[in-house]
DNA sequence: CGTAGATACTTTAGATTGTAAAGTTATTTG
DNA sequence: CAAATAACTTTACAATCTAAAGTATCTACG
């Protein structure tokens, strides 16, 4: 069946592939201790609302498990990857990496090699 | 900026990063010569109707050329990619591999090394 | 000749969802 | 005590993805 569409990317979970939520996911992957609300906001750039509706998403989607506690006497969240969370994102990076492939194989150069100008062979 | 969001990947141009215009721009880049509507449609695994839409979009965008002419005396669509379009889907792609970096940066092992079950060292 | 079905799309309408603005609760500070 | 800050959450709007229906033309069949 994905002989038929090579080009169709069946492994791009809709619920990952969302630009905002890409970004929480590899902050949250470059840090296996969990972060907080306010240093995922400033790692992905992201306003306080948009933050809390996208970590709510991976929350149900079992990406990620999300702890409230008090710092001090303040509220304070932390979230990290779930273990089928990292399973999850990682099958994700690699349909990621096909897609990368697919396309860089079509170019005589790879894409790291195409730093801004067309460069000719 | 980006120093301070290092996850943010600002880069991903959001016309490029939806799934199935992902699918069109990696067949597209695979095909210089073009393609008609029927043969994106199967290899992308698309409708006719999403596909007729995304396609719009990437024509209003500028980064595919449609033509419309006739095969035989039935109307017969193709779809190539622009220079500039060539060119937004490199940059996208180098971002797409920032992403890639960063993530497998962050793991034991790259992603291809993630076959399925969670391999130890 | 007429009509039923196929081909190649386009349009629309509904449903999802991303985003930003406003709201909530509690806590400092002047 | 009032105003401002912190840390989120809720809501409402706008964008947009998708699938179902529509259009136009052509071919095949009786």
């Amino acid at each position: 069946m994905t002989a038929e569409a090579p080009f169709a990317f069946d492994g791009l979970d809709r619920v990952i592939h969302e630009k905002a939520r890409l970004s929480i996911l590899t902050s949250l992957i470059s840090h296996p201790a969990g972060l907080s609300f306010n240093e995922l906001k400033s790692l992905c750039a992201l306003t306080d609302g948009n933050l809390s509706r996208h970590v709510a998403v991976l929350q149900e989607a079992g990406l990620v498990a999300v702890t409230k506690g008090f710092e001090g006497n303040r509220p304070h969240t932390t979230c990290a990857l779930t273990p089928a969370g990292r399973q999850r994102f990682m099958d994700y990076l690699n349909e990621l990496e096909r897609v990368l492939k697919n396309a860089a194989g079509a170019t005589s150069a790879s894409p790291s090699t195409v730093p801004g100008s067309l460069k000719p062979a």
